[in-house]
DNA sequence: CTATAAATATGACATTTATCATATGAAAAT
DNA sequence: ATTTTCATATGATAAATGTCATATTTATAG
C-alpha cells in the first residue's frame, strides 16, 4: 500500500511533466513512467552554470522542465560557440550517450533551470523494449541532424546582416516575448554574436543599424522585433 | 529446394557486401539478410546523374556499393552546397525516412556508382525487431549529427585558407590516392568551393597560393598533397 | 578536326567583416 | 558612495572574401 501510493505519486510527478508531454518520453507506458519517476533525480541549475562541460561523461539524459539553456563548444581562440538553445519539454545529451562518448558540447543555463537526469541504464532499457519510444528518440536525433544541415547552409550562404535577422526571429518564434514586448531569452551581445558566428562588435553594429532602421527596438540589453516583415525579407535575400 | 538454393544465393550477395559489413546492417542475422536480399534491388549511377533529389519522397534507404555521392543542397543563390560526402559501405536517406519527410538534400554520384535500395518496410521491421540494428542506426545517426556539429563551428570560427587545408587532408584520409598520387576523388573546383563554403574564385586563387608555397602540387585538374605536415599546421591555427 | 562550351586561372576592385582603440553606461564589489 | 569591472557602443582601419572582367586551357559536340 505504501509502495503502491508512493508510485502514483512518482508516476503522477512524471506523468504530468512537460518533458513527458513533448518529447520522446511520450511513448512511455504507466509502468515504464513509474520506473522512470523512482530513477531520475532532480536539479536546480542557476544562470551561467553548467549542466555539463564538453568532454564530460554524461552517463544518461537531462529533461529540461523549466528555464532555457545553451549547447556550446569553446574554440581555440577562446570564443564560445552556441550550437543551438534549449528550452522546457526538451532532452540533453542523447547524442552523447547513445554513441558512448564524451560530451561534444557544454550544456549551460541562460536562465535559470530545473532539470532531471535519467540514468543511461533506464533509457537504454527502454530503448530495447519500446519500439515507439526508440523511433521518436531517433526522429529527434534526426530533427536535430536535419537542423544542423541547414543552419551549416546558412552559415556559408547567408551574410552576417541575414544570420543576424533570422536567429532574431527565430528567438521570437520559439521562445516568445515578454509583456514589455522584449524577448524572452535574453542572450548577452556576445552570446547572440556567437549564435550566428561573428565578432561581437559585428553583432552590435549590426543591431544598431537595424535600431536606426526600425526593424528592432533596443530597450536597454533587451531587443524588441517592430518589424517582422522586414526582418523576414532581410533573412531571406539580400 | 530451389528456394532453399535461391535465398542462399541471395543471402551470400547482401552477406559479403561491404555495406553489410561496415554499415549498420551488420546487426542483421542471417534470416534478415535473406529478407533483405529478396526485397532490394541494385542500380547503376553514372557519374553526375541523381540518386534522389532534394524534395523527394524516397521510401527507403541506399546503400552505397561502389563509387562516391556527394549530399547537397540547392541555395536560393543557385549554388550548390556540399553537405557530405559518401563512399562504398555507408548508407543514405536513412534521416529523411526515418522523419517521414521528403529528402532535405540532393544525392548525386560524383564518380559512377553502384548502389542497391531497401524498401523502408524492411527497414521498419528491421528496426523493430533487432534491438542492436536500431541502436546502430541511431548510432550512426548521431555519429552524422556529431560531424556536422563539429562542421558548423568550424565553418564559423575558421578562415576560408584553414577551411581549403581542412578539407583536403579529409578529402585524402577518406578516400585515399590513386598510384600518381593524386587525390581519389575528383572534385571541381566548384564542388570544392561549395563544400568549404567559398567563391568559385576564391577556392581557385588559394589553391594556387597553395601551389606556389609548394603545400599542394597541380596536375592539371587534379591536385597532389605535397606537405601534409603543414596543411595540417595551416587547417589548425592562423 | 574545328567550333563551341565549360572549367580553370588571374587581375582589379568592391564589400563585408574582423580587429584594435576607446568611450560610455550599467552592474558588482569594496 | 566610490571604485572596479564588465557589457555595450562606435570609430578607424586592416584583412578577408566576393564579384566582375577577361584570359587561357580543357572538354565536348557537331
Amino acid at each position: 500500500m505504501v509502495n503502491f501510493a508512493a508510485n502514483t505519486f512518482a508516476m503522477n510527478k512524471c506523468d504530468q511533466c512537460i518533458v513527458r508531454q513533448l518529447s520522446s518520453l511520450k511513448a512511455l507506458n504507466k509502468e515504464e513512467v513509474i520506473k522512470l519517476a523512482n530513477s531520475k533525480t532532480t536539479h536546480k541549475i542557476k544562470k551561467g552554470e553548467a549542466i555539463f562541460e564538453e568532454g564530460e561523461v554524461t552517463n544518461g539524459v537531462f529533461c529540461v522542465k523549466d528555464g532555457i539553456g545553451k549547447l556550446s563548444k569553446l574554440s581555440s581562440n577562446g570564443k564560445d560557440q552556441i550550437i543551438k538553445l534549449v528550452k522546457s519539454g526538451e532532452l540533453l545529451g542523447q547524442r552523447s550517450m547513445i554513441s558512448n562518448e564524451p560530451a561534444n558540447l557544454s550544456a549551460k543555463a541562460i536562465a535559470d533551470m530545473e532539470v532531471c537526469f535519467i540514468p543511461k541504464s533506464e533509457i537504454i532499457n527502454f530503448f530495447n523494449n519500446n519500439n515507439q519510444f526508440s523511433l521518436n528518440l531517433m526522429q529527434s536525433v534526426c530533427e536535430d541532424l536535419k537542423e544542423s544541415e541547414n543552419d551549416k547552409i546558412a552559415l556559408v550562404q547567408k551574410t552576417v546582416k541575414q544570420r543576424l535577422a533570422e536567429t532574431l526571429l527565430h528567438l521570437h518564434e520559439e521562445f516568445g516575448e515578454n509583456t514589455d514586448k522584449t524577448l524572452k531569452v535574453q542572450l548577452t551581445r556576445e552570446e547572440l554574436a556567437g549564435m550566428i558566428g561573428t565578432a561581437t562588435e559585428s553583432c552590435i553594429r549590426l543591431l544598431s543599424d537595424f535600431n536606426k532602421l526600425e526593424l528592432i527596438e533596443l530597450v536597454g540589453k533587451k531587443i524588441v522585433l517592430k518589424n517582422v516583415k522586414a526582418l523576414k525579407k532581410m533573412a531571406e535575400q539580400l
